[in-house]
RNA sequence: GGGCCCGUGGUCUAGUGGUAGGACGCCCGCCUUGCAAGCGGGAGGUCCCGGGUUCAAUUCCCGGCGGGUCCA
């Protein structure tokens, strides 16, 4: 797509070296080369791994030791070493989860608007990538949802004379770091170009590959990418290179299945497990093959397997072993998502973690095994990575609970496959892929427990597609149109100084119009603080100076820029006058508890339930304030107290807030990205607000000085929103008073309605039920004798036509006239009833007969006549024994109805029975 | 953030524009040495909430709340 010039990489390493530049025969791509006479590029499947049983490095590497080689020769050559930042990517709003290591410090770093941590750097960072899920395993190693990309970076910054190194100096590194400190040959190391493109960036690139295995990508990022594809060349230039540090493994240690190089006994473990026992050459041979599976291939796995090998249970084993791979896979990746504060759940990457574990559950399902195999595997996952991420160390029972909750869920789903599938068949549904489609995408039932149940049932069997994921993803692609938000204020105003943050107490100000708008008032500086970071906008005043006030209703921020929202005449305020500017202290104030009270609630939950807890969202209103967090139930009242009293702890122990500017790179290096609870800060200086010695956060927003200005946080309302997160909602200073005795009012007006006092509230209330239920009881019981009373009577009165027995009777309650009906089987079964209700407009008719009379005068028949001659156009419905009609007649023909009918029903009683 | 599915006794559910039904559990009785099972009887419901259409809504329509599920 990209043409890269003939001239890009030959830079003085490759005459140095004598590397010279070729083009594949096969893929058509340019590489670089010792060999001059090379025609193949070297990467697999032009050729094959040749690294198998004859690993190219000096000597066998352990994930943990090739990564700590990796970051100790960078840092050996003046990188500084930088902690894994999560894999849920928080920082970010265009991501959900870290997938290579520059996204740590993309867009501000790599657009310059911030430095970065250090200069140059180096990182180990845990990535994610879902794409090829459903390759994991069969690729031999070759992919895996979750890996550890080795990044080196530097960033040079032509506008700051900032010059680290760039093209040469970056492939003498890698390369380097190939022959030096790995041993490998550089006869083995082949350098293909490629032009990478991706996140917003691009630019010209080099894949290292020894052996056949691509190993690294050395980006050299220069342009920015507009949405038709345009580069631009930007200031600054970022080295991006991506060591695969599983890949670096697998190679040094020369063995056919990937999986088994980073996973080592847990590996070994699954295979005894899972009775995996394949020859090494049929296994080498797979293995070799592995790279050019395609889709289709895969699809028909059996054939791919006999050919290279005639053992009749080849099939059986190779499957058993894609599977290990994918149950360590994916455990791992569920894992890290956990500890990052990705709880299962129906939405973000909460859903990524769930659909992990379900397939995880799937494949235990498949071999038959218990699905309490999954707390072992997690478990054993745990401990064997524990030593390179510490935090995984005190998950243990968050895992076993979460866990818990999924399986629950998944065999929920389970026990009602044959309900959903036979009702959507009743529905109409045919046994088709549409079929299983709509049940995976309305259910989250899997084809083939579909398939399952169709077999058992009706015997009928459907092939499910390889791309039944992608199908599911299509009916999804109807895009939402994007809201764009219409800019209201001319460009070339000036971003607003912003008095709040000199002094977050400022009551009162002065400043200069500088725009006025219709609606609106800009100032070049303001003490009213725009709704952000949750915290909801400031009200007040604005005078001119000859008195005239404008009351500022509502405070937005654009670009820098504050807007005044005014109610009111605008007519007095002239761009130029100096304003006088009045907050409405009470509710700031109250704003501001309730943002510091936030923080202090975030820190108090991570300790009392678990490292896991993040913030999902946020809301702090002048009446109250609530906080979302990353939880996988609603906390026990246990807990919820635990945590009140912590929080007001302290309240009570009156620690200083501290707020201060720290330069991102420094603050992230210092503090961790647990700084961006809130998410995605702009700029290069963060505004840090410290509750002394119990929270850091970046954060925007307006805070008291001190705890103990909060008085007191009361939480008045814990619950579930959506799987995975829990919303806590509080009130703290005066907002809790008011909290108690607006609760209190509430207790003793509800008292003083039952007449009673609080305490003795709930026993009131008790009886008051029980009395209700026996006064529904006796009404039943009235009722029936009511209509048993009025069934005897009625049949009383009844007139003798023959041999039966007519009864009409006009009522005006129809629940009544039902019962009377009912009734009268007791008593009779030569009877006709035929019950007149009048209710509201309408008018109604009960047509009832006795066992008897099902054969010669079914209730339906003399439904149907009475309708056709006297309520035409009434609508009705029933059966032999029991019709109800209805509709709406004109007024004053009441009257007439009863003897009407009773004309009628002689009439045609005389007429059908004899 | 968006799409789709679902809300009926304590639990699981059938069904319907016109009398809310079944199973499990619960209570009482019978049979049995006892248990389980069986038989007979009984209690238990604002058919999620609000609005609309209709003579009539648990059912149809709209909105809300709650649950499920998939996609990004």
């Amino acid at each position: 797509m990209y043409k890269i010039d003939r001239d890009e990489f030959n830079l003085p390493f490759m005459k140095e070296r004598g590397y010279v530049r070729r083009q594949c025969k096969i893929c058509k791509a340019y590489f670089w080369t010792l060999d001059e006479d090379a025609e193949v590029c070297g990467e697999a499947p032009c050729v094959d791994y040749t690294f198998f049983d004859n690993p190219p490095t000096r000597r066998r590497y352990s994930l943990r030791e090739m990564r700590n080689a990796f970051l100790k020769f960078f840092e050996k050559n003046d990188h500084e070493i930088i902690n894994p930042y999560p894999i849920v990517a928080r920082w970010r709003d265009d991501l959900l989860i870290t997938i290579a290591s520059i996204a740590d410090f993309q867009p501000y770093v790599t657009s310059g608007e911030a430095s970065p941590p250090a200069n140059p750097l180096v990182i180990s960072q845990p990535c994610l990538r879902l794409e090829d899920i459903d390759k994991v395993g069969f690729t031999s190693g070759r992919h895996m949802t979750i890996f550890e990309m080795g990044g080196a970076h530097a960033f040079n910054d032509s506008r700051k004379n900032i010059y680290k190194y760039w093209k040469n100096e970056t492939i003498e590194y890698h390369h380097e770091f190939a022959t030096k400190e790995l041993g490998i040959p550089e006869e083995l190391i082949t350098y293909k170009e490629h032009f990478w493109v991706g996140g917003g960036n691009a630019g010209p690139d080099l894949e290292g590959i020894i052996s056949g295995l691509e190993v690294s990508t050395l980006v050299f990022m220069k342009y920015k990418i507009d949405e038709e594809g345009k580069l631009f060349e930007t200031p600054i230039l970022t080295v991006d290179t991506g060591y695969g540090m599983e890949r670096w493994t697998w190679l040094s240690q020369g063995i056919y299945y990937g999986f088994e190089a980073i996973y080592g006994d847990l590996f070994k473990w699954l295979t005894e497990k899972f009775e995996v026992s394949i020859p090494r050459r049929t296994l080498k041979r797979f293995a070799l093959m592995s790279p050019t599976l395609t889709d289709k291939e895969l699809n028909k796995f059996g054939e791919v397997i006999s050919q290279i090998s005639s053992d009749s249970n080849a099939e059986d084993m190779f499957n058993r072993l894609v599977n290990i791979g994918k149950l360590l896979d994916h455990s791992k990746s569920a894992l890290f998502l956990i500890k990052d504060g990705a709880i299962p759940s129906n939405v973000r990457e909460g859903y990524l973690t769930r659909m992990l574990i379900r397939r995880i559950l799937k494949i235990l399902d498949d071999y038959g095994y218990e699905y309490d195999f999954i707390y072992d595997l997690m478990d054993r996952q745990r401990i064997y990575w524990h030593k390179d991420f510490k935090e995984l160390y005190d998950l243990e029972e968050i895992i076993k609970e979460v866990l818990y909750l999924e399986i629950d869920k998944y065999k929920r789903i389970k026990k009602n496959i044959g309900r959903i599938v036979s009702s959507y068949i009743k529905r109409g549904y045919s046994p088709s892929i549409e079929l299983m489609i709509e049940l995976y995408d309305s259910h989250g039932i899997h084809p083939d427990y579909v398939n399952e149940y169709l077999q058992k049932s009706m015997n009928i069997n459907i092939k499910v597609p390889f791309n039944f994921t992608e199908l599911v993803a299509k009916k999804h692609q109807l895009k939402g149109v994007e809201k764009v938000k219409k800019k209201i204020i001319p460009d070339n105003l000036s971003r607003t100084y912003k008095l709040y943050y000199k002094d977050q107490y400022l009551k009162e100000g002065i400043a200069k119009i500088i725009y006025v708008g219709d609606s609106f008032i800009i100032l070049d500086k303001t003490i009213f603080y725009p709704t952000g970071g949750g915290q909801m906008h400031d009200k007040g005043w604005i005078y001119t100076m000859t008195g005239s006030r404008a009351y500022v209703s509502n405070v937005e921020e654009e670009d820098g820029i504050v807007i005044h929202y005014i109610e009111g005449d605008l007519s007095k305020f002239k761009v130029g006058d100096l304003v006088y500017l009045e907050l409405d202290w009470n509710r700031r104030y109250s704003l501001m508890k309730h943002h510091t009270s936030t923080h202090i609630l975030l820190s108090a939950l991570r300790k009392v339930l678990g490292p896991h807890i993040w913030q999902a969202g946020v809301v702090k209103e002048e009446e109250y304030a609530h906080l979302d967090v990353t939880h996988f139930k609603v906390p026990s009242m246990e807990e919820i107290i635990e945590i009140e009293q912590l929080i007001n702890k302290v309240v009570m122990e009156d620690r200083p807030i501290k707020v201060k500017y720290v330069d991102r790179g420094l603050a992230e290096k210092e503090y961790g990205v647990s700084l961006y609870q809130g998410g995605v800060v702009p700029g290069s200086l963060l505004r840090i607000v410290e509750v002394d010695g119990w929270d850091i956060e970046a954060c925007g927003g307006t805070h008291v000085r001190k705890t103990s200005e909060l008085q007191l946080i009361k939480i008045v309302d814990v619950r579930k929103i959506q799987d995975g997160v829990i919303r806590f909602r509080y009130v703290a200073g005066e907002k809790a008073l008011k909290h108690y005795q607006r609760y209190m009012n509430l207790l003793n007006d509800v008292s003083a309605k039952l007449n009673t006092n609080v305490d003795e509230l709930t026993d009131t209330i008790s009886s008051l039920i029980k009395e209700i239920k026996d006064l529904e009881s006796s009404y039943r019981e009235v009722m029936s004798s009511l209509s048993s009373a009025y069934a005897k009577l009625l049949l009383y009165e009844s007139r003798n036509i023959g041999n039966i027995k007519l009864i009409v009777w006009s009522s005006n309650d129809i629940d009544l006239s039902i019962k009377v009906g009912e009734e009268l089987d007791l008593l009779a079964k030569d009877y006709v009833y035929i019950s007149y209700v009048k209710q509201g407009r309408g008018h109604n008719i009960l047509i009832r007969v006795g066992e008897s009379l099902v054969g010669c005068l079914p209730a339906n028949y003399i439904a149907e006549d009475i309708g056709g001659t006297l309520f035409r156009g009434f609508g009705g419905r029933g059966n032999e024994r029991y019709y109800r009609i209805g509709g709406r007649i004109k007024s004053g023909l009441e009257d007439v109805l009863t003897d009407k009918l009773v004309d009628l029903v002689s009439e045609y009683v005389t007429r059908n029975c004899r």
